[in-house]
DNA sequence: CTACAATTTCAACAAATGTTGAATGCGTAA
DNA sequence: TTACGCATTCAACATTTGTTGAAATTGTAG
């Protein structure tokens, strides 16, 4: 058991540096030896672990995508669940969208925020953007999707979708971790309290929603 | 005339090409003699013109700022001055800071898409948001931020900034183009379509600052 | 045309990059 | 202990990187 543990140690530092690294400058910005530097290691085990070190890259990535997707999911089932036969209300639905990533004690950890990062980052990116978020998160939103279609059945889709881009690029700002709201609001705002940035977007993104159901 | 423009002729298609892959790869997904490859000039070239590389960002940068910091202003000032003495309302606000950039014809260049991508980039980079973004755009929000203040004088700051938290972000969303709505909507919304985006953008985002105003 | 300055290219540099193969260390089972 | 397989380090590679100084080209004023 011991054993086993130390056998990964090296592995999951690696993991933790390249996390880091990533997430702060980019899959460009970062050398494989200032990876094995920061993990205390060196540069060759990285490639024997994960391969290249694009590998590397999509290996971070996988590492917590199933743990979060599985804690909104979890959430969204929860609030579907509650409210059958009808339908959940849009704060109901869009909380459970944010409170599970935001709100969780987990994300106190620098890995998560780092991580968080690393999502904003490659979300925002027109290279990646597309195709890898697509891939990890889709099944997800269009879960998501759905039920806030149940919640609002006058709305056209085209709304929703527009909704959706909106709260995405809140929820990927916040993620950024950026400090540019702490700088520009004096230090009122914290960009890095997650939790307490929750409740704001969560009331802000609800009714942006709530909006399209009282212009029809 | 014809010579002074010639003259800037090679300078100009250096951050013409710099613009544009700085814009898709980020600041070190991109190599000079990449720029210079596309620009059709030699690798030195670049450091004739600009110094070192991260000087060259800067320049590219700088290029379209003032304009799309004018843009914006006169439309904030003018929607200012239209309601004096009293406040204009939240969605004239609103739109006079998206309208300007998603609503003009310039946009549909190439050019000020590629800018706005890099504009994406930087603002959501944790390395530079929190700077580079402070250091160009500042003054205007500050602006933006006040003429909310007047509009909803008994909203608290924090939700105000938490709300252009919000707003910022489905900004730099729609600015970053992903082509990520595209697919998640089967087609129905296009991330390359900015002027179609904007009123759905604008109508959330007022009915996110226009709750804070219900709520007290 | 001539002379001079600005622009552009050429050739090359030292440093850094991802990757690889051989060598070493180490835990484990016989 | 001995032998073996996995993990880790070492040393080195071929490329690529940003940058520079000299040469060549172009534009321009006298």
């Amino acid at each position: 058991m011991t054993g086993e543990t130390k056998k990964q140690e090296k592995r999951d530092s690696i993991l933790d540096a390249a996390e880091a690294l990533f997430a702060r400058h980019g899959y460009d910005g970062v050398t494989l030896r200032a990876i094995a530097k920061q993990a205390g290691v060196d540069v060759a085990l990285a490639n024997y672990h994960f391969g290249p070190k694009r590998d590397l890259f999509d290996a971070v990535l996988m590492r917590r995508a199933q743990i979060l997707n599985s804690w909104r999911l979890q959430a969204l089932e929860d609030v579907i669940a509650k409210a059958a036969p009808g339908a959940p209300t849009v704060e109901e639905i869009i909380r459970s969208y944010f409170e599970p990533v935001l709100k969780r004690s987990q994300v106190e950890q620098e890995g998560w925020k780092s991580y968080y990062a690393l999502i904003a980052y490659v979300n925002n990116s027109p290279e990646w953007g597309g195709k890898l978020m697509t891939q990890f998160f889709d099944p997800l939103i269009q879960r998501f999707i759905e039920a806030l279609r149940m919640a609002l059945p006058a709305v056209p889709d085209k709304n929703l979708y527009w909704g959706y881009h909106c709260l995405s690029g809140a929820l990927t700002l916040a993620f950024a971790q950026t400090g540019r709201i702490d700088h520009l609001s004096n230090g009122l705002c914290r960009s890095d309290d997650l939790s307490d940035a929750c409740d704001y977007i969560v009331d802000f993104i609800t009714a942006g929603f709530s909006q399209m159901d009282e212009a029809q």
